[in-house]
RNA sequence: GCGCCUGUGGCCCAACGGAUAGGGCAGCAGCCUCCGAAGCUGCUGGUGCAGGUUCAAUUCCUGCCAGGCGCACCA
């Protein structure tokens, strides 16, 4: 049984004693809402617990021991019907009216016995989704290298599409490809100048243009080719493809693959932008003012209304925006999830407003905001400008830190909450990476595999039972949370909790392997140990396969 | 001025509103004739300030202080 189910009986448990159990007023059971259940972060107060007695304290006007022991009862008299009774072996009342379910150690033998076999595709084959699910990540214009703020959402957004992909949904990874507009006019520009430049001519290089290295570089590309006499249209076409080249290749290198990027310019071409307003506009939510067209979206809490088409009759950004994402539920999506940086929060309710114009349900986009990685060197904030050309790119903190130290320090915040690296200390530090610490369990872990000796065939069949061991149960536990790790992870719609349980789950190996040897003489004993840390390495290495780093099996 | 994020030991960070606020680094003291010492064990030390809600606040609300980022008919 998965945790979840678990979980999901003990709470109808209580809901039924809450109902009827109890024999408590209906106003009162009104009053109470979940969730009833917690993991307590203290093992000694059992693997799952419930402050309903606490909570009904108040309203009761009742010690919540008493109401503890009355819900204790009643719990003790239920279960040993039900379909709990092999998986919770002891309950009791803690602290100020706690109650609290100790698991037995069939439980954890089951869930250790689905860690041997196959974990992943156990975890996705009993929790099935319906939802397709569209994630559109990093989509950085293709107007220069990808920064470390496109890192930071490359790691998160690919992290979060293989946990939703094992939690049973079906996802597509979408980069949005602002290949027209005014910036990648700018593009044009900034190269056809330094080919001028390049060619010998006295050229004056605006403010506003792109001053990176890298358009000298593709300038020069074209130089080479005979190209000196190209056209701005010309120049525009080709610095888009080659940076494009240069973004995927980074990606690539990066660990993290697309299934479909999406084009402004097609977008543009295809009508549906024009298809969108007209829809707006015949519901009523766009008007006419000092020449500019705006769409009413105060309407839906925002806090002024936006130009979508401007006076010179261009575009905002908002125009392709809404029709891309009208189009991405016309493409069969129903639940859309966007990685946007901090410079785009303001930019969410004006999106959303549109969206609810639509006739669109405001769950059906959740924008999730990647803070800044701010880069350090040596304490000292390294100032970016994607203009300038100063900035770091995330093709040098992977040449400096190397990928599995990126990929996992990347994920070693809350994704909406600032990350700080500092380049000198990442590399000074790489032995002590928790990266490594994690690696190492696993490394050490197929080690042992391999001196026992002992075929896989027989580790499957081992006797669980013989575990007894504190430190055997404790790694038991340890591993059985991995679930509840993924879970979080859903609903937070943020990856990071993948990194601290990694942590946690190679300390409780550690620890194990410190107090116990598991190449002893008895081989039953041996065999279940073999099991045990089988299972602990097979979870490592799916937690660190969903975090975009690599299982080694020796370092 | 408005919005978003963040204030937790000397430093970096954890803690679905719950029980004794956890871990890492640095420091000190120990552990390899034994499956990998990139490991383990022990010691020292903390919630920015002031209110509020709650049986219970690091967590939620209000105000203040401090830091970071963003506020276009740019994308």
């Amino acid at each position: 049984m998965l945790f979840a189910q678990l979980e999901g009986y003990l709470n109808q448990l209580l809901q039924k004693a809450l109902a009827e159990g109890l024999n408590l007023p209906e106003s009162i059971v009104s009053g109470i809402k979940p969730p009833f259940l917690e993991i307590p972060k203290e093992e000694s107060f059992g693997d799952i617990s419930t402050s309903l007695a606490l909570k009904l304290a108040q309203a009761l006007k009742t010690s919540p021991k008493e109401t503890a022991e009355k819900l204790l009862a009643y719990l003790d008299q239920e279960i040993p019907n039900s379909c709990l009774k092999d998986f919770i072996e002891k309950t009791d009342i803690a602290g100020a009216g706690f109650v609290n379910f100790h698991f037995s150690k069939e439980y954890f033998y089951s869930l250790l016995k689905q860690a041997l076999i196959n974990a992943k595709d156990y975890f996705a084959s009993k929790s099935k989704k319906t939802k397709k699910v569209l994630l559109e990540f990093v989509s950085a214009n293709p107007t220069g290298p990808l920064s470390v703020a496109h890192g930071r959402q490359a790691a998160v957004g690919d992290a979060l599409c293989n946990v939703l992909v094992l939690s049973g949904y079906e996802v597509t990874r979408e980069y949005y490809l602002n290949d027209a507009g005014n910036q990648i006019n700018i593009l044009g520009n900034s190269i056809h100048l330094r080919l001028e430049e390049l060619s010998g001519e006295r050229i004056e290089f605006p403010d506003d243009h792109y001053q990176g290295d890298y358009i000298i570089a593709l300038a020069r590309e074209l130089l080479e080719a005979q190209q000196t006499t190209a056209s701005v249209e010309y120049c525009k076409e080709y610095g888009v493809r080659r940076i494009l080249e240069i973004i995927r290749k980074e990606l690539n290198d990066f660990g993290v693959k697309f299934d479909s990027w999406y084009s402004q310019k097609s977008l543009e071409k295809s009508g549906k932008i024009e298809k969108a307003i007209a829809l707006l506009k015949e519901k009523g939510f766009i008007y006419e003012q000092e020449g500019a067209l705006w769409f009413s979206s105060t309407k839906f809490q925002d806090d002024k209304d936006r130009v979508i088409v401007k006076s010179d009759g261009s575009y905002t950004y908002l125009a392709p925006d809404i029709a891309y994402h009208q189009d991405k539920f016309k493409r069969g999506f129903d639940w859309l999830i966007n990685l946007w940086g901090p410079d785009h929060h303001g930019y969410i309710l004006r999106l959303k407003a549109a969206l609810l114009a639509l006739g669109k349900e405001k769950e059906a986009l959740n924008v999730i905001i990647v803070q800044l990685a701010t880069l350090l060197r040596a304490g000292k904030v390294i100032s970016m400008s994607t203009r300038k050309g100063e900035y770091i790119t995330l093709r040098q903190v992977l040449d400096e830190v190397g990928l599995d130290a990126a990929r996992f320090f990347f994920l070693m915040r809350r994704t909406d909450s600032h990350l700080d690296f500092d380049l000198e200390l990442a590399k000074q530090q790489t032995q002590e990476n928790p990266v490594y610490y994690v690696q190492y369990a696993h490394a050490r872990i197929a080690s042992i595999l391999k001196n026992s000796k002992v075929p896989p065939s027989q580790i499957q069949e081992a006797d669980l039972s013989l575990l007894k061991e504190k430190e055997e149960i404790n790694l038991l536990k340890a591993i059985s949370k991995f679930e509840n790790c993924l879970r979080v992870a859903e609903i937070q719609l943020d990856p990071y909790c993948l990194t601290t349980y990694l942590q946690e789950l190679a300390e409780r190996f550690h620890r194990f392997y410190d107090s116990l040897r598991v190449l002893v003489e008895d081989g039953g004993v041996r065999d279940a140990r073999l099991a045990l840390i089988l299972g602990c390495k097979n979870i490592i290495a799916l937690g660190l396969k969903l975090s975009g780093v690599s299982a080694p099996e020796k370092m």
